[in-house]
Parts: C-alpha cells; structure tokens; sequence
DNA sequence: TAGATTGTTAATCGATTAACAATC
DNA sequence: TAGATTGTTAATCGATTAACAATC
C-alpha cells in the first residue's frame, strides 16, 4: 500500500498524457486545454481534469494547462527527471530488437546489461550492448543494484530468471514471455504479449 | 455497442485463462478448481467463477473445471478456432522479429503479407513472408480483406497507415507506434508501447 | 466585462468480492 | 453420506462522468 491515495489507473494514464505533452510542444504549442487533450485521446474532458487534480491544479481557468509546465509536473511526478538502469535478459530477435531501440534511452531508460544462454550470441556487442553469459547474471547484477529488467527469454525460462532478477534487487519488470509470473509483493510486474491482444480481439470480429 | 452485455475486463482476461489452461493441459492435468487458478494467476477465486458465469457454467459442483472442456469452450467463445489473417506494415527490426516469431502461427494467427518503405528491405523474404513495397498496400490488401494488422511502423506513418488499412477493411490494429491513435469508432485497437509500462513503474520506484 | 475553462463535488456507472445455497 | 466447489446474489468498492461555482 505505496502512495494509497492515488488510483493505478490514474498512474498508467499519465505517461499517455507525457506522451501527447511532448508532441505539442515539439509542435510549438503554449497550451492545450482538457477539452483538446480529451479529443486527441479519446477520452472525456472531465477524466483528465480529474486525473490532473490528484497532483494539484497545473491550469489556469479560462486558459487550459501551459504545455511545458504541465509535461514538467508530470515527469516529476512519475521521477523522469533521472536515468534509470535496465538490464535486459534473452537476446533472441526480440531481445536484439530492443536493445537496438532507440526510444528506451531517448525516454531516460538505459539498458546497461544484457545476457543470454546461447553461446553464439554470448560476447556479441549490440547496439554498445555486450552479451553476457546468464549463468555469470546473478553476480553481475546483485552488486550493480539494478531496478528494472525486461524479459525476453522464453516461456519457460522465464520465472527462473525472474526469481533471479529479483533476488538481485529488480524491483520492476517487463515480462515478454507468454507466462503469468508469480513475484512477491512490492514487485511491479507488465506483462507484453502481442498474442493476448489478438485473442481479445477475435471475440469481436 | 456489440455484444454488450459482457464487460470487456471479463473478456481481456479469458485469453489468461486460456494461457494457464494450455499449460495445464500439457501437463496432463485432467480438472482445475476456480480456487487453483486463482492462485497461478493471481486474482481472486470469485473473479474467475464470475468470469465464466457470463458465458454459462462450466464446471461441476465439488469437483471443478475440466481443463480440456474449459479450453475448448473459451476457444470457442473466442472464435479462436480457425486461422485469422495478420497483415504486417513495418519491417524493421521490431517488424523482423515479429514476423519471425512463432507463437503468432501456433496460436492461430498468420501473417500474410508485409510491407515496408525501405528498399533495402523490400523484396527480402523473412519467415516465408516476402516484404512489399507499401506504396502497392492499398492495391495488395484491399481484395483480401484481412481482419487484422499489426503496426511496426515509426510513430510518424502510424496514423497514415492505420487509416490506409482500416480503408482496406482492417477491422483490428495492434499497435508498436508510440503514439496513440484515432480510429473509428468500431476498430479495435490495441496499444503496446514498452516505455509507456516503464513510466508507470518508476512513480512507484 | 464576457467568454472560456478549470478544479471539485455529487451522482452514476461498472467491476470486484464475500457469502452461501445448491449440488456433485 | 460428508466434503468440496460451483454458480449466483447482494454488498462493497472503485472509477467515470456530469455539472457548475470559481476565476482567469
């Protein structure tokens, strides 16, 4: 029970917020009102007021929210304003893919370690990355202390690596694997799996 | 407003329980109680037996769920038993492996065609799937009616390709870009955007 | 000032959970 | 039969929306 008040729906929205924030500004824009923001999201005015009061009041009545001061407020409130370390596990395709990404350092998200099983990939450097051999995991990432970790392993390697990950102090993670994994309290889990996606979408077509 | 009667919370989680039932299932397991799927998935038991009460009862009173039963009747409320077309449009180093991945086929998903602009890329063949130039999208994809794409594209083609493919007949778009996107009201549209989970864990952090 | 838009309250809506009779 | 577990109802909880006074 961290931070109580504020609902976790509200936190998942925030960064979709940051997302469009960023777009008007690169687009010149000084300011945006709730009604605008709620039309580019499709969702309704009311919902981004009312998620915007939980941090305090950013606008001003008769105005709307000035752009730069609202995108601050919010990547301060979601602690963007810092580097955070990822170490990244499984460099298949996938794996490759994203460590190849550009968007994860260009958004303050720095993937400083990777490591895989296979020996024709472990020494590889990727994208500045150096591939590692995942049985050395353990004792290069416990003293390094680092907070997120995505996984990019197979379904069935992946609680394996995740109780490991955990046990070296990630507090949060990106999980690919189609699996659900269990993690203790206090650890954030996401899960990504393109294919859970499809299968809600077939129930409507 | 289709089939409104069943909340789409209830329906997102069904390809969950679908997952853990195909584990279940190649581990031999003959019947499943609400309360021990609860536990793999972390939710409560009263959730999944609600869940499934939506769609009628299928499990026998003191004893549980019969893996093999439940499966097909989820599949089958999902419409998950036939092949659903997938067209492609991006394919770069997120679009390669994901047409290289195979989880998609062996869930029933097929990627049909791809596109791209990049004439280093066009004319490639990946994973059996030759990569077209996607000035010929409109031309290729309108005859064959696919149900669905996936969008692998930079976060500026996005929204032109989305309304290319939904022209085309595109009734579902799982979406790489990060952006969000306008569709029609009727479109199904599905968001995954990796930094996007990775802002709502560090408020947390 | 007049018009626009916020921040907030109250009402509505929807989803989750607890509890238990039915029954295998 | 006794024990276990479903299916379902009612109660609770939480999230969204409508509406409007405050105010820029």
């Amino acid at each position: 029970m961290e931070k109580t008040s504020i609902p976790k729906v509200v936190i998942a929205r925030l960064p979709v917020y940051i997302q469009k924030l960023n777009q008007l500004m690169r687009e010149g824009r000084e300011s945006v009102s709730s009604q605008e923001m709620a039309e580019y999201l499709g969702v309704t005015s009311a919902q981004i007021r009312k998620d915007l009061s939980f941090f305090g009041g950013f606008g001003k009545k008769g105005v709307g929210y000035d752009v730069i001061n609202l995108l601050e407020s919010l990547r301060s409130i979601l602690n963007l304003n810092q580097i955070w370390e990822v170490v990244l596990v499984g460099v298949g395709k996938l794996g490759q893919a994203l460590l190849s990404y550009q968007g994860f350092s260009r958004k303050g998200f720095e993937i400083v370690m990777a490591f895989d099983n296979d020996p024709n990939i472990i020494g590889q450097t990727i994208a500045g990355v150096k591939v590692r051999d995942v049985s050395e995991m353990q004792n290069l990432t416990c003293p390094r202390n680092i907070p997120i970790a995505i996984l990019t392993v197979p379904a069935g390697n992946a609680q394996e690596m995740a109780d490991q990950l955990i046990h070296c102090g990630v507090k949060a993670i990106l999980n690919y694997a189609p699996v659900t994994l269990k993690v203790p309290e206090g650890i954030r889990l996401a899960n990504i799996d393109p294919v859970l996606s499809l299968q809600t979408f077939t129930y409507y077509l």
